[in-house]
DNA sequence: TTAGAACCATGGAGCTACTCCAAGGTCAAT
DNA sequence: ATTGACCTTGGAGTAGCTCCATGGTTCTAA
């Protein structure tokens, strides 16, 4: 079949599935006389599947990976559980995050009580407020690796 | 201060606070007699509050939108609440998608029955297999929140 | 027979939000 | 005079596509 009718069938574009085979994820086809190129089943699982893994937030790096195991079969296999778990972590590590966000969000939009002007907005001014909040999501409290300790603790003389 | 110590201040790189400057979310600041930049505090103010918004995963043009409401505090209010509205949608829409995407995570992990070789590997048969699931996470059946809708309503021509 | 629509090819630019780098200018201290 | 730490600019790179221009091909209908 041609690039059009496996990108539909995958549910995906056509620049896409030529942007996967650039990226080496999806083998070169055989081209026809007139240089379209000229795809199988195989090319169609294999877009199932990159989809797949794409859904589960998979990037291409780590589905290029599980892409070696699908084709050696005989390989050992410890490393694709060490994926899906570091995958796992990034994905609890992420809601955890997004829902201190939610409920971030959540408090600002309390704070409009329907003024007119932005600059009674309760909204606005907590977020400018907030922004000088050393406890809030801004400021990385626990999670800093490099001891950028002296950052806040600059002296207020803009000399030069 | 010189772009070193306002970087320094704002606890992010000189890059990052030039980048907001050619994106037009922070102003152009006077030069020195050689050119650097001479920054005052209400620069730091407002990179403050862009790095606070940015924490809440808002997109540069959201906030450029919040800081034109910042420096003209008399205009009408309401999309304020709006955006902040249309942000906490995401950021919920997003946390449902991940905790679905981590039930899925979980359930291939407890394939892995310490096989040793990727034939064999649970995992991996799971995702060839889930590929072609209609039901499954990659195949927007009512996850879709904006989906290019003529690719899902291709549903039953593809047989080969 | 021929015009048009619907495909296909390639290369390159654009998107977000930075980050890094190279080449060169400036300034204070040694 | 020479470090070294700053600063300047422009440009490239990151991920994962998406879109576009330009040109070739194939099929169908008038």
């Amino acid at each position: 079949m041609r690039i059009g009718e496996l990108a539909k069938r995958a549910e995906m574009k056509t620049d896409t599935v030529r942007y996967y085979e650039k990226a080496g994820l999806l083998p070169p086809p055989p081209r026809r006389h007139n240089g379209y190129r000229d795809y199988g089943t195989l090319h169609l699982e294999r877009l199932a599947f990159i989809r797949h893994c794409r859904a589960l937030d998979m990037s291409l790096a780590d589905i290029s990976r599980l892409l070696e195991f699908v084709t050696h079969p005989d390989v050992e296999c410890g490393a694709i559980d060490r994926l899906i778990d570091g995958q796992l972590i990034q994905v609890q590590a992420r809601i955890a995050s997004l829902r201190t966000l939610e409920s971030q969000l959540l408090a600002l939009r309390d704070q409009c009580h329907d003024q007119k002007t932005a600059g009674e907005c309760g909204i606005l001014q907590e977020l400018v407020a907030a922004a000088h909040d050393e406890d809030c999501v801004c400021h990385p409290a626990s999670i800093g690796e490099t001891d950028t300790d002296d950052y806040a603790s600059v002296p207020e003389d803009g000399h030069d």
